[in-house]
DNA sequence: CATGAATGAGGGTTCATTCAT
DNA sequence: GATGAATGAACCCTCATTCAT
């Protein structure tokens, strides 16, 4: 009996987190499609196939998607970052770095988009763009991680600049990546790696 | 009396002028401070000092405001592309080039806001979207003449995508410049400088 | 077999009851607490411990629950009114007898929260206050017989004002001897009985 | 030109006031039918023959329209309680002073509807119970100056609890008063006078 | 032409009620 | 029977746009 009930509450918990990632996923979809302003929560509920009502079974409010969103994206991209630390990584030069890495990011952002979307949103309310800007320091600090095993002899408040430089740069050509064709994405993602390497290589070595 | 009469409407169109710049001065200021979506019509109005109802003598909606300001500020950077056109301009070696060049753009998105916020609106109306479009590429034309003269043994076609590149790298530092204080702005203005140097050496020479 | 479900039917029946007494008080809580329109089902389905839906195999709405509540608190009061019609309760002068009237029925609505919240309800929909009206005609009419064993030389309907107007002095004065602290509670009584007594006393005698 | 202008502002200010009066009787008159928790705000816009982004021109949210409600009946009363503090009015011996006074603020109250409502309004937001409070320490300052003159001997503190108990009492006969015909709102009033002259006699007197 | 009150469609959100499990 | 996620109508409120003055 208790572990019937057991059962049932872990799929309940399951179906639970399949609809936060549905909607999740609706919401960034939206996000990417009209911007954060323009996305309505009747949009996303539709996106996600439930109902208005719905949503706030999960998120209290639409803020809370989009932060819940960002955290989630946010989250998987640490992971990502961090693969770039094994010592494997870490022994390549600036080069190979960049060509996998940009490689990694720019296709993670065209399996989940609306990151993006969030990241340029013009203006946003303050308690989102709190969350936001704390995701945010997690995420240059995850950078900077990844950069002061190429470049220790300098500090933390010495990589600020060139770091939060690159990221966006980075973010600026994102968009050109994701719109247009394989072939355009192609060239856009060379142009990237060319950038940030131009960029790093006078400062960091190769 | 005719004559009279054409310069009651002289003064009429004077005044009338006066007052759509009025509005896209304050349209400006405001898509800046909270950016498109969230600007109103009547924040717009407040700051011009008119009534609400007034803005509608002049634009027919929200919309061409933003266009209006659009083309405004944008046939204002393409005179100032111009002046680097003459022969002592294109005769600059690439750094002393940039260094003028990015001051003055820097400068002028100092003191036209808004632009900028238009520039990044994440996501906006179709007819919106093609009249900034069209903007863009008379922008795009522009630079292309500029960088036309230092790199001309390549067409047009080549030089689309390092011009789009360069265009959004300098879009993409802009914010920072413009939100700090003195010094960050002028540490950010560097960074931009290197960025841009360092991605067009290699492609048109110094 | 047929006894084994005949017992296990009563055995059902009796859960039943336990349940819908469980909503009941829960519900008359709730009441008590955020006022009629403010109770919401999912309230008063967690306050009885049981799901939302749950609540549906008793109740078929809303207003059902209200109804049952009034119903029941009505039956309770309505047998406490007997009590008071014992020849030795008749036989009490009006002091005493509202002496002791009063405790208990203040007693009780402390111990049953909700009744007067539903009473006080400034509006409520149709078919509740038609079930609430007629549940009242029987308070009416069990007060009237109260009085008419005082006061016996006149007709109902020249009972029926002054009873409705005590009542309602009653209830009046009902939340404030709820609401505070004991001290004030039995000085609110005191009020309650002295006021009650002088409107009755000119017309039934001591 | 300036007079012209000022003229102008004058009449939008009369326009703006009649509005004001419009709206707060559509409240009164919706709050007395339907209670406040049922009232929206659509309804009170339609029956004050406006639109429902109208009201917000002149109050903040639905909270602030009852406020505001609530400080002009209130203000009303205090009026009028006002002229029973003439040399005249102090004069009369209680049931006369009764006579005049109930007869005064039950015509009031049909006049304005709505007061009741609110007083009687269950369960409400935290903001307006605080705005209703003060309204209400005010209302009782102005009983208790009326009671004060006639009961002199007593202090303040003695005179709250019978004044309390007054006013509760006169509340809860008034719906009473308003919901029936000319001939049961002749009766009704009959008894609320009964009822307080006899409840106050003892106290302080003819 | 200017004004600003008026409009009303549409947004975010709540909650009584239903229904698949 | 019990559950609680799902539903969707309806609420409060905003704001681009209109129009009487």
């Amino acid at each position: 009996m208790g572990e019937n009930q057991q059962r049932r509450q872990a799929q309940r918990q399951k179906r639970g987190l399949l609809r936060v990632e549905q909607i999740l996923h609706a919401a960034g979809t939206i996000f990417a499609e009209v911007g954060y302003d323009n996305a309505t929560t009747n949009m996303i509920a539709a996106r996600a196939g439930i109902s208005p009502g719905s949503l706030y079974q999960f998120f209290p409010d639409k803020e809370a998607i989009a932060q819940a969103f960002a955290a989630d994206v946010t989250e998987q991209l640490h992971q990502i970052y961090d693969t770039f630390l094994s010592p494997e990584a870490i022994a390549l030069l600036l080069q190979p770095f960049l060509e996998s890495f940009i490689d990694v990011i720019v296709a993670f952002n065209q399996e989940h988009p609306g990151y993006l979307a969030l990241e340029l949103a013009s203006t946003i309310s303050a308690p989102l763009a709190l969350a936001l800007a704390d995701l945010h320091r997690g995420t240059m600090g995850r950078l900077d991680a990844l950069f002061a095993a190429r470049w220790p002899h300098q500090t933390q408040e010495q990589r600020r600049l060139p770091l939060l430089v690159a990221y966006r740069l980075f973010l600026a050509l994102l968009p050109l990546a994701l719109e247009g064709n394989e072939e355009q994405r192609q060239a856009i993602v060379r142009e990237m790696k060319a950038v940030l390497y131009r960029y790093w290589e006078p400062i960091i070595g190769t």
